[in-house]
DNA sequence: CGTCAAATTGACAAGGTTCAAGGACCGTGG
DNA sequence: CCACGGTCCTTGAACCTTGTCAATTTGACG
């Protein structure tokens, strides 16, 4: 089995979770849609479009497993990631017709496909959705202040922690553990940096002690400490119970 | 009249035409109800908060003049400003209960707002504020390319194409030229440089004959030209009548 | 005319890039 | 089982963009 597609032989599971993480209240209505989604899959391989800029949005998507990506080229070949798409990710949500993607999205492993259950379905499906878009909101606001204000390290850092803790919600994390299916390449187009810088600043990290990545497995040594040494706050978008 | 609050005399013409602009099949119910919401103003002063990281947001805003920006403050005091908000803008804008404002936002020049008509008041407007929101995600994303890719001198025209194209939208801008209310320490806080050197690169792109900027008013020599020379295209979030 | 924030300047340091080359890893085919 | 090819990772040295520090000037305004 694959190691990024972990979830292959019973696939949704991520999905249903995060799902089920943002709004707990998920109805019956809702779960039903949901199931009779992801009956109905497809696979996008590595490098394929999975929406791209300019082209009307035809459809939501609900991601099942693998990993995409959102990407601006510019026309000198330079290139900007602007976040990740990961298992129980929303593709393409929004609330008005004739919609046009402002970016592309490509996948970076196999990416398992389904598409999401319209939101009048239920209302409490149409809130988890609310949140979930909430949260990628968030997610670029904290993009902008990786790129803007942290250097090479803290952007590193504090992009592994991210992937750390939105992997957790989706139960694909196992403490500081997950497979990291990126290139160094391609973690360099995400932070505005060099593959060379952050071959570096990837080593001095190890020798720091901080993370261990072979292959595909990256495990952060103290997530929690790391997080305090960068002044890293989670992402949230709605009032946690007390 | 202060440069900055062009519209004091008839406030609102800005944000109206920024929704229509959005939607131009905006009804009479969505322009009654912003009539009678634009008819109860406040004003908020420079540095104070509009929007507070972490606290419930409780209304939308609908900015009718002024100029504010949505800022993440680092523990050491770093600052990133993620966008600017300028006439016509939505604040808070989201779909579900007891939504946490994931950012901060204050206000740079004297900003007026009003409560923004409720999305229920019209199916019109909703498409208004769903667009709008596409939008302001767009310029999110615009940012962060911006940040992750440019250097120092496309950083700087690219934002103030920006600016541009938003402020000629609500009709804030004479060809090329609009009041421009920021320092250059506010540029820098947005674009993820120093004062020291936003400063030098404007004092260059004034020698290179690409703008005027004394005061506050700012005139891009040839905005064309410009984007060309960088490669910016516009934010487009709907397809445009061919 | 004095005051304060903003803009400007210079010298120097640092973080990150570029270029170029070598080495490790992995799946494929003989 | 091994050789092959490709992709990714690793390393060094020179270079360049941007940051830092500190001082000076400008401009708005009471």
């Amino acid at each position: 089995m694959p190691a990024s597609r972990a979830y292959a032989h019973d696939p949704g599971v991520p999905a249903l979770r995060r799902l089920l993480a943002l709004n707990p209240a998920l109805d019956d209505d809702a779960l039903a849609a949901l199931r009779v989604a992801i009956a109905r899959t497809r696979t996008v391989r590595p490098h394929r479009e999975l929406m791209s800029e300019g082209r009307d949005i035809v459809e939501t998507l609900l991601v099942l497993d693998g990993w995409a990506a959102r990407v601006r080229q510019l026309a000198d070949g330079r290139r900007q990631i602007m976040n990740f798409i990961l298992p129980g990710d929303l593709i393409g949500l929004c609330d008005y017709d004739q919609p046009v993607a402002s970016s592309t999205i490509v996948a970076i492993t196999p990416v398992t496909i389904c598409t999401a259950p319209d939101r009048s379905v239920s209302p409490s499906l149409a809130r988890a959705y609310a949140i979930s878009r909430a949260m990628d909101e968030a997610h670029l606001m904290a993009q902008i202040t990786r790129l803007g204000r942290l250097n090479a390290h803290e952007r590193i850092a504090d992009l592994l922690l991210e992937l750390l803790e939105r992997l957790s919600l989706v139960g694909l994390a196992t403490g500081g553990s997950f497979v990291m299916p990126l290139t160094q390449e391609v973690v360099a187009d995400a932070l505005g940096l060099t593959s060379v810088h952050v071959n570096r600043m990837l080593q001095q990290a190890r020798r720091a002690g901080e993370l261990v990545w072979s292959g595909r497995d990256l495990m952060l040594t103290a997530p929690d400490d790391l997080r305090g040494a960068i002044g890293r706050n989670p992402v949230q978008v709605v009032r946690r119970a007390e």
